[in-house]
DNA sequence: AAAGTAGCTTAGGCACGGTTAAGTATTCTA
DNA sequence: TAGAATACTTAACCGTGCCTAAGCTACTTT
């Protein structure tokens, strides 16, 4: 009944399946997993509740295959990056990168702090080993910047300050997006350069 | 039956009430709010479920109280910070005390993003509030510090991106609490100082 | 045209967990 | 010392919502 996906739509075709998740990633993101239930995800969509069963396991399965999604592309961008330039001129792409992201996945992010914890064990830890290999790529990069070995420790939680600094686009209102873009890409990069001068 | 608070102990002696509230962020923040039952909240203080309501409404209720709390007690500070010293010098206060708040309280920073959506309507109202409050506070203060006017919106993006960066810690392994002290207001000045020098 | 299959429907089972009820012990108060 | 109040107990209720079952329709394939 629903035209979804007509010759004349010139938005994006999405199956069914990427349909329900990109919905459902709006609603987690709205109201948190918990209080989201299958119906209200079907009915979006403009189906009826169980037919998410036809295209996921259930309703753990389909957050935790969201939550792996994006840590995964995620990753894979941060590899792309130092697999074409050298570490110590990837620290300006790879910032550039992870705001583009945050500036539009907002929903996403939410998510993704919020309510990795109700995903499947499983799903949890390889969501959690995408996201410390991706950290490891931003302190592989961020520690090429010195001369001097800095401790590892202390730039991973450099690290991790940056992107908290970076994610804080679901609370921020909307502002046009290429001020929020060069924000964060000059905050990020004055949050750093900082703690690289604290260690000469 | 179990020795809470006998006249041998020298840890500081809460009210079951306190109690409660205090195991809950505990629990809240590593299992999440949906995943805690009553049951786990009142056996991690040696009494028993239903117990719970003798000293709360509800679930619930002991959320909203949990995170009505934290976000008063941190406005609370703000606004004494600023009765006390002129805006323009107000910046390192305030950083230097939302930076201790996040080194001391990880449990409730988690809560408080993560499980907000769970609280009740009326409570998320009150913390809102609360916080837009601070945010507010923040934001006078960055302003303070350039000589001419900005953009209120930006100036609001740039104090979430500062708190997102100094809210990290919970992601962050350990590190010795004085390190993590230095390194977050040294980050979180240069951020600051990033944007501030982007407006001449 | 028959048969399979993909995608959906509605109805219902069933578990989980918050909440209430009813009763007990201990400590304050008059 | 009676009585009230406080803080608890266990047992049970019951609403919510995930998921399964069984069957329908439409399109593709043989």
């Amino acid at each position: 009944m629903i035209e979804t996906r007509g010759p004349r739509s010139n938005a994006p075709r999405l199956s069914r399946r990427d349909e329900l998740l990109s919905v459902a990633a709006d609603l987690f993101a709205e109201r948190g997993f918990a209080k989201v239930t299958v119906d209200d995800i079907g009915n979006a969509v403009g189906v009826s509740g169980p037919a998410l069963y036809h295209h996921f396991d259930g309703k753990e399965s389909l957050l935790g295959e969201m939550l792996v999604r994006i840590s995964d592309s995620l990753l894979t961008k941060a590899i792309t990056i130092v697999d074409n330039v050298s570490l110590h001129k990837a620290l300006d792409p790879i910032i550039a990168m992870h705001v583009d992201f945050a500036v539009d996945n907002r929903s996403l992010i939410t998510v993704h702090f919020r309510d990795l914890v109700q995903a499947r064990k499983g799903d949890q830890r390889r969501v959690k080993d995408l996201q410390s290999a991706y950290v490891d790529i931003w302190v592989d990069i961020v520690a090429a910047q010195h001369i001097t070995v800095l401790d590892t420790k202390e730039v991973r939680a450099a690290v991790h300050a940056v992107l908290g600094l970076i994610n804080s686009t679901p609370f921020s209102g909307r502002l046009r997006r290429d001020a929020h873009v060069s924000l964060l890409r000059t905050m990020a990069s004055g949050a750093i350069a900082a703690f690289l001068a604290e260690h000469r």
